[in-house]
DNA sequence: TTGGATAGTCAAGTTGCTTGACCATATGGT
DNA sequence: ACCATATGGTCAAGCAACTTGACTATCCAA
């Protein structure tokens, strides 16, 4: 494959991805949930099951800590989590989304199936069925960072 | 398809994505192009062919003219780009690549190259072929938006 | 020729991150 | 038991990449 073409191919995908966060981030703002912005929903679904602390959410999401700290703090003025008192660890405190958050991500979920389904319009559920079983094999294990 | 699943496909695609990105920028670094951001890329594409106006860029990149503007200022005082007077209009100016702007892009090519073919170890080069068919049939047409 | 649209820049404000400094609590070696 | 060091978290200040607002120069159509 010619460098072009790799090109190319990674041209069609980094579109691809970013009309995707703007699908889902205009799919959850029409669904009523303002202020929200793409970034808090990679910290919802480090959040969602089981909560975490500050410095696990930073590390998720190759921030620094202090980073990750004002956006729980974001999150918590906007009604989407809490701060609660760590249950093993007096230092820390365990961050857990409210059902506002909760009901958030549900948003963000419909949307995202929305715009899968448009795919699916296209492509045909068999194509987008291979798109899930590849994309997953060639993600990278880090931080979820944007970085650009 | 579930929405469960479709935000697993949304998440996968979007770890490919940042990580190829972070790939590429990596690589152009180390062929020894210091200070370029991932987005000054973006911007390339738009100047490869013939020379942009600011405007062009702004509305290419989804930003401000003013933002295209001081994008332009780093590119012309890094090396990468030149500012010229537009050939038919006073008004406008019309921005250039320099050959080290063209160096940079071939790296970025190079890099491109670099983890499609890590991906072609994965999955095989007859799955990374119907990748480039079938994300550029998906990918949408606007500006070129990080969007988070 | 003149009034409104367009290309571009300058200046100031906002925001989301960073680095640096600091306190409270935990942990492990002696 | 005690202290040195590591770790979790926050406060404060700074920075970088945008934004909005205001302005000039040029184009173009009535």
């Amino acid at each position: 494959m010619q460098n072009s073409e790799a090109m190319a191919l990674s041209a069609a995908l980094l579109a691809v991805a970013g009309g995707l966060v703007q699908r889902i981030h205009d799919g959850v703002v029409a669904r009523g949930f303002e202020g929200v912005r793409p970034m808090h929903g990679f910290a919802f679904t480090r959040l969602a099951p089981d909560g975490a602390t500050v410095t696990d959410l930073a590390v998720h999401l190759g921030v620094t800590k202090q980073a990750a700290s004002q956006l729980v703090d974001d999150l918590v003025r906007k009604g989407y989590a809490e701060r609660h008192p760590h249950p093993v660890d007096a230092r820390a405190r365990l961050v857990v989304m409210t059902e506002r958050g909760r009901a958030c991500t549900r948003a963000a979920e419909e949307a995202a199936a929305e715009a899968v389904r448009e795919w699916s319009e296209v492509l045909g559920e068999a194509e987008v069925r291979e798109l899930a079983r590849m994309l997953p094999r060639i993600a990278p294990g880090g931080p979820i960072r944007p970085a650009w």
